[in-house]
DNA sequence: CGGTAGATCTCGCCC
DNA sequence: GGGCGAGGTCTACCG
């Protein structure tokens, strides 16, 4: 991993074109040629970046560029599409190299998986009586995330998100439309299950005749004290 | 702007856990309090961050701690939620501050709203005969991109898209479904427009009698010739 | 490889 | 501040 602290400008151009004009950043050149442009504020996403695999080219600017101040040109060309990251270097301040190693990588907890995982062991959050069928049950149209049996016997198709917005609720309609349609499967009642329901979703959900319910996944995580911790 | 290159391992506590294991790292701290760990692999997203505002404390390590060969903990407390990261730091490698000063930002063109203001401009690619209404017509749902009328005075609502999926369908759906309600409106005719439609969307758009309509970006933008560029 | 859906999404706009 | 939609989304997963 190199870091370079320069004043510099820098052209995007590939699935759209952006400049940013001269200032003073960090250029992060990670070991898979991948380079970073960092500013000192904002959030994780650079100001521009170009992607792996690529590879960076420094080469001496043209007699214009020269004239214009430019010390360096960087070219970073990613390697399997045509998009392209041209730095001009105008002042170096740091640079330096350093060996980091293979990261062992991220281990998550709490999200959607786990969610899904602590529904299906406590399904009678749904209801008492409900039975697991299946999680991950495959349509044509995609997996639905839960699939269960009322006390009557019923098949119950839950969608479940951490946040349920809109766009979920029609996740779950489309689910619903096509199984159905299905007579072996029909008819399907929908739930949709999440920590936090915004009202429009609600509203929208209920209108369609989908019972919304909010999952507690502290509580949840609680119930599942047999399971070893992560940390 | 502070660089620190160290062996560390981190947690994250918040929205969800998140635990990464000891390795060697950089640890981005900016002026804003914000921290990114980043690997010297994987794409522009950090395996782990505190998004500003946020403090950092630095800490001697817990006796225990220490004998684990912690040298110092390092609290990044988001101001505003209830996030915490926590570093604990092994052996530090590199530690440089640097005065970087607020960047200019970021100019961007080839986005939807380009696409936009070129459709707009360039109506009659809807067919001969319609005339543009306004753009951004904003209903109780949200903002139709482009409201249009045919050469028969019917209403067209278009939305737009730079890849049309299944989502965008959606969504056009349910401003029609809205628009049609209102009689001074209906009724409108829906058209799906973007660079790229994928099969699927087509298909649900035209199952739902909305009209598909590719657009060529590159040629769009040389009809607009008198426009100056930003390059 | 394409299709689907999640994300500590982030970012920006407009009410 | 909440809602909504775009993103060079990126990323994982499954066919």
């Amino acid at each position: 991993m190199r870091l370079v602290i320069a004043r510099c400008s820098v052209n995007y151009e590939g699935r759209l074109r952006a400049h940013l004009p001269q200032a003073t950043r960090l250029l992060l050149v990670k070991a898979d040629g991948s380079v970073l442009v960092h500013s000192d504020g904002g959030s994780y996403k650079p100001l521009n970046w170009m992607s792996p695999p690529a590879t960076l080219r420094v080469a001496p600017p043209s007699e214009e560029l020269a004239e214009e101040g430019v010390r360096e040109v960087w070219t970073v060309q990613s390697t399997k599409a045509d998009d392209r990251l041209v730095v001009h270097v105008f002042e170096v301040l740091h640079d330096t190299s350093h060996e980091l190693g293979v990261d062992p990588g991220l281990v998550k907890d709490g999200v959607e998986a786990d969610l899904q995982r602590l529904l299906a062991e406590q399904i009678e959050l749904l209801g008492t009586g409900h039975s697991l069928v299946r999680r991950e049950h495959m349509t044509a149209i995609g997996p639905v995330d839960i699939l269960a049996r009322d006390p009557e016997g019923g098949t119950v198709a839950v969608e479940l998100k951490r946040r349920g917005d809109i766009d979920g609720v029609e996740q779950l309609t489309r689910y619903l439309d096509l199984m159905n349609r299905d007579p072996l499967l029909a008819p399907v009642r929908g739930v949709f299950a999440a920590q936090q329901i915004k009202p429009q979703a609600r509203t929208l959900a209920e209108d369609r005749g989908i019972r919304c319910l909010t999952l507690d996944y502290d509580a949840m995580r609680g119930v599942d004290d047999a399971e070893s911790r992560l940390f």
